[in-house]
RNA sequence: GCCGGGAUGGCGGAACGGCAGACGCAAUGGACUUAAAAUCCAUUGGAGGGAAACUUCCGUGAGGGUUCAAGUCCCUCUCCCGGCACCA
């Protein structure tokens, strides 16, 4: 019998696969297709670990189930390789981005290799490759023509380390997300992008989308989605003129104690209605606030600060003056940037109220809140109740009152119902060198100018310096042959935009362009992309919840509604498979393997000594794929030792084959095919795993004969797991063709069904015997059964029984007394 | 603070409301071997009783509840992980 060789099988099968090109997809043959995509990976240096294997592994498990079940499936590989990281390397070691993408790129092919995963690398695409970053920029253009692009000046989330700046959703906690640097403001003019014009869309379509609900919710509170009301107060200003002055409050009900109004410091309203003599203040404390960070400025734990105007607004329902504050907790993004305060409903306006000694009213009847010995509220009372103090609407419920006091506004042109997102519009513009440049040039003449498709690509140029300048312009900005351009409108002198896109714009469309990634022509075939997605599962890290997957959404809508596609949202699936951690010393936690932590465990050692297949099956086994896992090096010895068990038991086998399978062997053979199926289908490859470890213990201790036809369904249905060995005994066995050319198996119905049951007997709800009985036994029958039973009889002797309960073939409960 | 998710043997983890701990690791004992590795066999949640076949009680983070029956459903709490964070 021939020894389980794995380091000469894998290498032989991933040879052949390589040459046969098995798993090329036939992208005009759209009959049945199938499409799983791999979030594509940042090709970074220190290539990849035995984290990244899991989500690969799992796809190419998924890839090659489906294949099996007759799909047509696409399933291609790229490289996210804009972005900062090639940069800051070239910065540090002056090798060109260029040249460290490429070998980078080189690097983790081989290594996406020796997992053996079933990839067409004829799709492979690259988003800093020209021919790629080209449709980049003409989707830019696009939104440009639609109004979605647009430039504006504002005070950006500016790191100081990578001297950039940040999309808000790259700070996190008020630092870079990806050096951890306090994250500065800076006030640059940006390009930005309209993603809040599709707030509703993202918000609405997350519904019919098969993902999991952590991330649905993720998305939803990232949108914010808010109803309210817009209410008019009329301003005095300084020069003794009304001015309407519009707030948003998801509280209208509590108009009535709204005791001061406060705007934010940024409010534009600001300079007209100061009165001289409170300038210096106010505009010191607008100075003061603009120098903090946005980390101390939104500390939940900061005391509130604010500066008071002067003015005064009238309250539209009770005429009411109330003074005018500014302070930094109201911001200038959301809804109007300026709030009616209503302390006694409000916690932020309850510490403010108290801190300046302003009025708190209570609006909203509540017993239950303590008092302090005054009878005044120790905190703000946030819930809903019964409306007081509140002229005709007192003694209203406050959900009726926030419509009928919208109404009255409306009536009396004072307000409206209004809708506020926290979604902000996406700042698209980074100061460095290594993106997309923007397709945009200034004209002496015209202005702003778009550029056309037939301008396209704005090739990168190269640079000698990579340090950015620390002024806020880029690179690009030092390389007069890149700036100095004609305008493509009068062909006079214009500079080119020098600002480069951020790293999510490549990844905002790339599954649309493997289906046709060689096309010259357009960013896609549009026929082709319309039958080929969208994405039917789309498998990747959970850290992408928001950014990625809403921006790819964003453009999935945009090009939607320009009419390109005929689908509106790119991912009908997704699986987030958990990440793999381990202990860093560094840390002294348990951390996402990463070269900074110093905790990564490399495959390579683990490939040589065990095997890919052997590696696959562990990195499947750890636990259900969605869980995060801590690496344990311990446990990949039992799946080799299940594969050495399986080789060996499948070489006996073979040697002594008979016509038809026996009896007990054959049911567990439809068991197995039934478990595996079912478990695959739900992505609980951790379990469909031991249901083979069980099936083989159970096999290597039966004589039973076994028949080819079985022992080679076993061998399908294991092959998406461990697919070097499977093709390699599948050979043995006589077939010339891969294995992945064969169907997945049936099992036979009848067969998983037992005749015969164990059926446990409970007194009291303790299980005190088991019968063995046939299946849909009747109650009566069992019942006498049981009554002969000794072990029974001990808890039933001098007891009445009181109840019985019989669930069919499941279990029988006796209650006695 | 708010929103998610979780807590099961020494460890990773299984369990449509129906026999808790499948499968694997580690450990212990044994077989084979000059010896070891590999392999195979047995034991392995805790406590008690029995010479033994066996048997009783307790056990899924804590405390309540619903149910004939709860790891699973409901309420309260503790701790851990993830996301958001002055969003009016």
């Amino acid at each position: 019998m021939e020894t389980y060789d794995f380091i000469e099988i894998e290498k032989k099968w991933q040879e052949i696969w390589g040459k046969t090109k098995l798993h090329y997809t036939d992208i005009q043959n759209i009959k049945n297709k199938y499409y799983c995509l791999d979030m594509f990976p940042y090709p970074s240096g220190s290539g990849l670990h035995v984290g990244h294997w899991r989500g690969y592994v799992l796809s190419d498990v998924w890839t090659r189930y489906k294949k099996l079940c007759g799909y047509n499936v696409l399933h291609p590989m790229g490289w996210d390789s804009f972005g900062l990281p090639a940069e800051n390397d070239a910065i540090k070691k002056g090798i060109h981005p260029t040249i460290s993408v490429k070998r980078n790129i080189d690097n983790f092919r081989i290594q996406l290799k020796q997992i053996g995963a079933m990839y067409d690398w004829t799709k492979e695409i690259t988003t800093s490759s020209p021919e790629y970053y080209k449709w980049t920029q003409w989707i830019f253009i696009q939104m440009y023509k639609k109004g979605l692009a647009y430039r504006k000046k504002m005070p950006i989330n500016w790191c100081p380390k990578c001297k950039t700046g940040l999309a808000n959703e790259e700070v996190i906690n008020g630092c870079c997300e990806r050096c951890g640097t306090k994250v500065e403001k800076k006030e640059l003019m940006q390009w930005m992008l309209k993603i809040t014009d599709y707030a509703e869309k993202l918000l609405s379509d997350l519904e019919k989308l098969d993902w999991p609900d952590k991330v649905k919710i993720m998305q939803q509170n990232w949108i914010g989605k808010s109803l309210g009301a817009i209410v008019i107060f009329d301003i005095i200003s300084a020069d003794g003129d009304y001015i309407p002055l519009k707030v948003f409050t998801t509280r209208p009900d509590t108009l009535f104690g709204a005791t001061y109004i406060v705007l934010a410091p940024e409010h534009p309203y600001i300079n007209k209605i100061i009165p001289q003599d409170k300038k210096t203040q106010v505009y010191n404390y607008i100075t003061q606030v603009q120098q903090e960070s946005e980390i101390e400025r939104t500390h939940l734990l900061k005391e509130k600060t604010g500066v008071f105007t002067g003015c005064y607004a009238i309250n539209p329902v009770n005429n009411k003056k109330i003074p005018i504050w500014i302070a930094d907790y109201v911001l200038i993004h959301y809804g109007e940037g300026a709030i009616m305060a209503v302390p006694a409903h409000d916690q932020r306006d309850f510490e403010f109220a108290k801190k300046f000694n302003l009025p708190i009213i209570e609006v909203i009847s509540n017993e239950k809140d303590k008092k302090d010995i005054n009878g005044n509220l120790m905190k703000a009372y946030e819930n809903s109740g019964i409306l007081i103090n509140s002229n005709i609407f007192t003694g209203m419920d406050s959900e009726k009152a926030k419509n009928e006091i919208i109404n009255w506004l409306v009536k009396n042109k004072k307000g409206e119902k209004s809708i506020a997102y926290k979604l902000r519009d996406w700042i698209f513009s980074r100061q460095r060198y290594w993106g997309e440049p923007i397709p945009i040039v200034y004209c002496e003449k015209c202005g702003e100018v778009c550029l056309e498709e037939k301008d396209l690509p704005v090739l990168l140029p190269d640079v000698e310096k990579y340090q950015p300048s620390g002024t806020g312009e880029s690179p690009l900005a030092t390389i007069p042959e890149f700036i100095n351009t004609k305008c493509p409108i009068c062909n006079g002198k214009a500079r080119r935009e020098t600002n480069t896109m951020p790293q999510w714009a490549g990844s905002s469309w790339y599954f649309l362009r493997y289906p046709t990634s060689d096309l010259n022509s357009h960013p896609f075939d549009k026929e082709i992309v319309n039958t080929w997605l969208p994405v039917d599962c789309y498998i990747g890290g959970v850290e992408h919840a928001i950014l990625h997957l809403l921006y790819a959404r964003f453009f999935t809508k945009v090009l939607y509604d320009c009419g390109y596609i005929n689908f509106n949202e790119p991912f009908l699936k997704l699986f987030n498979q958990g990440m793999v951690g381990k202990y860093s010393e560094k840390t002294g936690k348990v951390e996402k393997m990463s070269k900074s932590k110093g905790n990564v465990v490399s495959p390579d050692e683990l490939v040589q000594k065990y095997g890919t297949d052997t590696v696959r099956l562990y990195e499947l086994f750890m636990g259900p794929p969605e869980i995060d896992c801590e690496w344990n090096d311990t446990g990949i010895e039992g799946c080799h030792r299940f594969l050495k068990k399986f080789w060996d038991w499948v070489c006996k086998k073979s040697a002594n084959m008979k016509e038809n399978s026996d009896t007990n062997i054959l049911k567990s053979i439809n068991i197995l095919i039934y478990q595996v199926t079912e478990r695959i289908k739900e992505f609980k490859m951790n379990t469909a795993i031991s249901a083979f470890m069980e099936f083989l213990n159970t096999a290597v201790h039966s004589d039973e004969n076994i028949s080819l036809k079985d022992i080679e369904k076993i061998i399908i249905i294991i092959s998406p797991f461990v697919p070097h060995i499977s093709e390699e005994l599948w050979e043995m066995s006589g077939h010339k063709e891969s294995i992945f050319k064969e169907k997945w198996p049936e099992y036979d119905k009848n067969l998983i069904i037992f005749d015969i049951i164990e059926i446990p007997i409970q007194i009291n709800g303790k299980v005190r015997d088991i019968v063995k009985i046939k299946k849909d036994t009747e109650e009566t029958i069992i019942f006498e059964e049981i009554l002969k039973s000794d072990k029974i009889k001990k808890f039933t002797e001098n007891k009445k029984i009181i109840k019985k309960i019989y669930i069919p073939n499941k279990v029988f409960n006796l209650v006695v007394q």
